[in-house]
DNA sequence: CGAAACCTTGATATACTTCAAGTTGAGTGG
DNA sequence: CCACTCAACTTGAAGTATATCAAGGTTTCG
């Protein structure tokens, strides 16, 4: 594990301007770098599982991180996709309850640890970390609401259509007439995303190609035409 | 509307111990009083619509409050009920969005109402008030996460098993071996909270209750094997 | 008392899951 | 660098849980 051990300053981190970590003054972020452990990490690697204590939380440099559930038949759920600036962890330990999800490195990534003890000193010493805190859960929390109406609601082909334009916002990379979808994601990923069957997500992947919506570069995914997804995806009615 | 006008001390409220305002001091209590509120409602009113500009937040003091989303073909889905403690508005004045559900009473209830103002100002001046609404807030996001998960992985049937032991755990009557679940809740607002069709739910309760798992009394129902329930619900895998 | 809202049961349709088998692709070692 | 292997992907066929539609019964409330 040592080798993989790199230095990275918070001051010099790109990823800190629009992270929770922006508000912060330079003698808070030299706090930070004293017990700060920076790691590489492979893909497929964990970070943290389910139901474990949170010993400090995981800031994402470079990569991306999964963020899911394990069912009772050990199905996956992902609840989350992590990408740089985003923190992970800060839930369970602000709620002092174990990991409610695991964590599993999608692409390989570089990722801070700072240990809760200075994470907390944090807050106490800085209200508008505070502020950004309570802001990020309430609108993750709004999220959250609008996906549980949207499982409950929605088919499976309607959420697939979300998901692919959500992913499209977030990951998309503009060519010519067509975004490419750069995310490392499996067909299993996408149905555990989406909540459904790894072959329900070929087979309505299929269709919506057929339809020319989309297009599929290898596993990768190639969005032709947004506004037509986005109507399979009902965000019209 | 000045007819249902009712006045009512904060400091006196019976529901302020086990709820975010627990920690505030006389002082404190006595600004809130200030422009507060207090009215009447009587079921089947609404508090706030999806979609409009939040103006303060919302205490309840007696009776009970469904919160729920519109699917663009007009289907509810609840995601929260309200009771006496609970506060309901403030993820939207902290995230600085509109509400993201509606709001109308299940049964008749007193309800307070403060100030965005006011609210904010609490929360300057009392760090713990802070602490406590931040650790409510991840608390709520990890149940979240958790019905998103028993949403995309657990059958119609696992989830409304799942729901009456929830309702049962908040709203239950113990009896003689059974215990009521004392809310007044139509099959449909059940039916929105398991995210399902109304003749569903019909049946699969009509299946549990040949299973001598439950019994129907009137439309309220009455958990007799509260484990064995907890089993259909997937509870243990 | 009457109308409206709610509840219940039955019949039918279908979206989705599951199981099975074959194909492709990525990574590894000889 | 090729071949081997295992995992990921894909397609097909069959089964099922649940939605939808329809119609009758019951409660509630003005």
């Amino acid at each position: 594990m040592s080798d993989k051990r790199i230095n990275l300053s918070c001051a010099a981190c790109g990823s800190r301007g629009d992270s929770l970590f922006g508000c912060l003054n330079h003698e808070q972020l030299d706090d930070l770098e004293e017990n700060k452990s920076c790691i590489m990490y492979k893909r497929a690697q964990t970070l943290f599982y389910e139901g474990t204590r949170p010993m400090g939380i995981y800031c994402v440099n470079a990569g991306k991180v999964k963020v899911f559930k394990l069912s009772s038949q050990g199905k996956e759920q992902i609840v989350r996709i992590a990408k740089p600036g985003d923190f992970l962890g800060y839930r369970a330990i602000l709620s002092e309850e174990f990991y409610s999800a695991s964590a599993t490195v999608l692409e390989d990534a570089v990722i801070c640890f700072i240990p809760k003890e200075d994470f907390l000193k944090m807050l106490t010493t800085n209200s508008q970390f505070y502020q950004n805190i309570i802001k990020k859960l309430c609108k993750e929390l709004g999220v959250m609401r609008e996906k549980i109406a949207d499982m409950a609601q929605k088919s499976v082909r309607e959420r697939l259509a979300g998901s692919l334009i959500m992913l499209k916002e977030t990951y998309g990379i503009d060519g010519n007439e067509s975004t490419l979808i750069d995310i490392n994601l499996s067909r299993d990923d996408l149905a555990s995303i989406v909540g459904t069957a790894t072959e329900t997500v070929i087979r309505l992947l299929s269709d919506f190609k057929k339809d020319g919506l989309i297009s599929l570069e290898g596993k990768k995914i190639k969005v032709l035409k947004p506004r037509e997804l986005a109507k399979e995806a009902d965000f019209y009615g």
